[in-house]
RNA sequence: GGACCUGUGGUGCAGCUCGGAGUGCACGCCGCCCUGUCAAGGCGGAGGUCGCGGGUUCAAAUCCCGUCAGGUCCGCCA
């Protein structure tokens, strides 16, 4: 039907016939005997020049026939990929006529994006969704070939799977011939990939769809997809060394440049110096830990087991009320307060400075190096909410949107195994319980289990976190002791895990594994802040879609089938 | 479950604080003119339940209350 596409014409083609499908772009009249036409296919637009009574109209499809031409002198188009050349003599064949579109598809507009996915079939005509899609298809290409190279075997996990009383929230499937009873979405292959060492694929993949019924976010959606990876037989830097590989060919692939070694760091280092578990390298303002210094203070403020302190370059130009906001911001993180210091010439300026004595103020003066002009930002409090919010005003302060600047990229190991206690009193394990504590701390698992460090680690790029792994329990008696200090009792371990520990009974290999979202490093590839954005069909932050107007209501055969009983609205 | 922001011809905005006739701008659309445009140009035209409901008022796009939709965030996401 065509024989190439419309940006591939070139000036090496000139005097050739060819034929172009593709849409009007834009019409261009000049009376009845001279008309433009800007096709356009996925590889972008070339002019036609036809006879201005060829009655077609934007987004009408066409096919057109028509000789390679070198543009007249001085009708070059410099900012057009094809604008040295263009289509004459054409004849042009209506594939399809169209109705106006209810946006512009060019980039000229920001449209609304409840009409952009209302219309998404006609927003993916769009250059930058073309690019978006394609750059995430490239990456997708890429990742498998790295992980095929590496002696990976993708395998499909079951959809349907059966339901897991545990984590984020499950999409429920009703079963028709078996009435009452439910399949559920996976919220990730965790448990079928385990299987999968104890079946011998021993290196195993899947680019995996993952469904959770929890609220949606510019980086979280119901839906979303995985590079799912587990082996045997490995160590946890095995593990780095693999999804390395893959993100570094696919920032490659994406880029054009190889990023360097992925440095690392504990996650007590992130929290020490971040303030969060997912540092945003792009940027230095790194936390100070002033404790030893106001270890005997006076001022009340800062009577309290840590004081962490931040310096803002030439934030002493803030604005009293830009400061009154941040504390604002500090005390809805459950801060107690948030001290603030300018550093001028004449000294600090604050409302504390007068009670500090010599010692705090050269202290404060020298936070970070700070320098006239500097603001340095102090919060007292219990070690983790201190770095926690000071984190927090670090990223408000510092960060730019996720897309844009370099790609820092950091793996952070060593998460601790337990977080919290729940409300029966129960530690909450901190990744999931088939986590293999650090091996040094072992013997910690029942006099200070809090200070017990796992294998579990995250792979974090410009402050989001793009996935996270662990090494996995293969032993029956460090599974029973975790079990143990989760409140999990035998039985309840056999009826939630069964199926999993008692696999691992026929012998289980070592092993560990990782997932990370595509979503989310396509969209830093592309240069967005919203996953949407690199997403053909995503759900509104309600959960709906404006195309499909999914969900909906079934009809009552279908309930009838699954014996379903639907209570009134609002009940 | 909660906080904040947005909603005005097909699209993007302004108008809203301080109420006074659906007022304005740009794009698109329709018609006419135009033989080198490419954000084409000129002239003319059509197109509106100011998200929806209620209230205040002589009078509401504008003020108040409620509600719906979209977004950002908190909770949630082992």
């Amino acid at each position: 039907m065509r024989d190439l596409l419309c940006a591939s014409i070139n000036s090496s083609m000139i005097d050739q016939k060819v034929t172009v499908c593709g849409w009007v772009a834009k019409r261009r009249e000049h009376g009845e005997h001279l008309a433009f036409l800007d096709v356009r296919d996925r590889s972008g637009v070339v002019q036609a020049v036809v006879d201005g009574s060829v009655d077609v109209r934007s987004e009408y499809v066409v096919r057109v026939t028509g000789t390679v031409r070198r543009r007249p002198e001085g009708t070059l188009n410099d900012r057009l990929a094809t604008g040295e050349v263009e289509l004459t003599e054409c004849s042009v064949e209506t594939l399809a006529s169209a109705e106006p579109p209810p946006f512009q598809l060019d980039e000229r507009l920001d449209i609304d994006e409840q009409v952009r996915l209302r219309f998404r079939f006609l927003d993916l005509r769009r250059e930058k969704m073309q690019h978006n899609l394609r750059l995430r298809a490239k990456v997708n290409a890429t990742l498998r070939r790295a992980m095929d190279a590496q002696g990976f075997c993708e395998v499909e996990t079951p959809l349907l799977w059966a339901p897991t009383p545990e984590g984020a929230r499950e999409f429920v499937v009703p079963s028709r011939l078996h009435p009452g009873e439910f399949y559920v979405l996976p919220q990730s292959p965790q448990i079928a990939k385990q299987l999968l060492m104890v079946g011998g694929f021993d290196r195993y993949y899947q680019i995996a769809r993952c469904l959770r019924d929890e609220d949606l976010r510019a980086d979280r959606q119901f839906e979303f997809t995985q590079l799912d990876l587990e082996a045997s037989f490995v160590t946890q830097d095995d593990i780095l060394a693999f999804v390395s590989e893959a993100v570094l060919d696919a920032a490659e692939a994406v880029t054009g440049v190889r990023p360097g070694v992925i440095e690392s760091m504990t996650w007590a280092q992130a929290l020490d110096l971040y303030g969060t578990d997912k540092p945003d390298l792009r940027f230095a303002m790194i936390l100070q830990d002033l404790s030893a210094v106001f270890s005997k203070t006076e001022v009340k403020a800062f009577g309290a087991p840590t004081v962490k302190a931040l310096r803002v370059p030439d934030g002493a130009a803030l604005s009293r009320s830009r400061l009154d906001q941040l504390t604002d911001q500090a005390k809805g993180l459950g801060a107690k307060g948030l001290a603030w210091f300018r550093i001028t010439s004449e000294g600090l300026d604050s409302p504390l400075a007068r009670f500090l004595n010599e010692e705090e103020t050269r202290a404060i003066r020298a936070v970070d190096d700070a320098q006239v002009g500097d603001l340095v930002l102090c919060v007292a409090d219990e070690y983790e909410p201190a770095c926690k919010v000071l984190g927090a005003l670090r990223l408000t302060l510092g960060a730019q949107p996720v897309g844009e600047g370099a790609h820092h990229y950091v793996w952070v190991t060593e998460f601790p195994m337990f977080e919290g206690i729940d409300d029966e009193g129960n530690l909450q394990a901190a990744h999931h319980p088939f986590t293999m504590p650090h091996p040094d701390d072992l013997d910690l698992i029942e006099s200070d289990p809090l200070k017990v460090r796992s294998q579990a680690y995250d792979l974090v790029l410009n402050g989001w976190e793009l996935g996270s792994g662990s090494v996995r329990i293969h032993r029956a008696d460090i599974q029973s002791r975790i079990f143990k200090a989760l409140g999990i009792s035998d039985e309840e371990a056999e009826s939630r895990f069964g199926f999993l520990l008692g696999a691992f009974k026929y012998g289980a290999p070592p092993h560990a594994g990782f997932a990370f979202g595509i979503d989310r490093l396509v969209a830093i590839f592309a240069g967005e802040e919203n996953i949407r954005e690199v997403i053909a069909y995503p759900k509104t932050q309600s959960g709906t879609d404006l195309m499909t107007g999914a969900p909906k209501e079934i009809t009552e055969r279908q309930v009838k089938d699954l014996r379903l009983k639907i209570a009134a609205k609002g009940s």
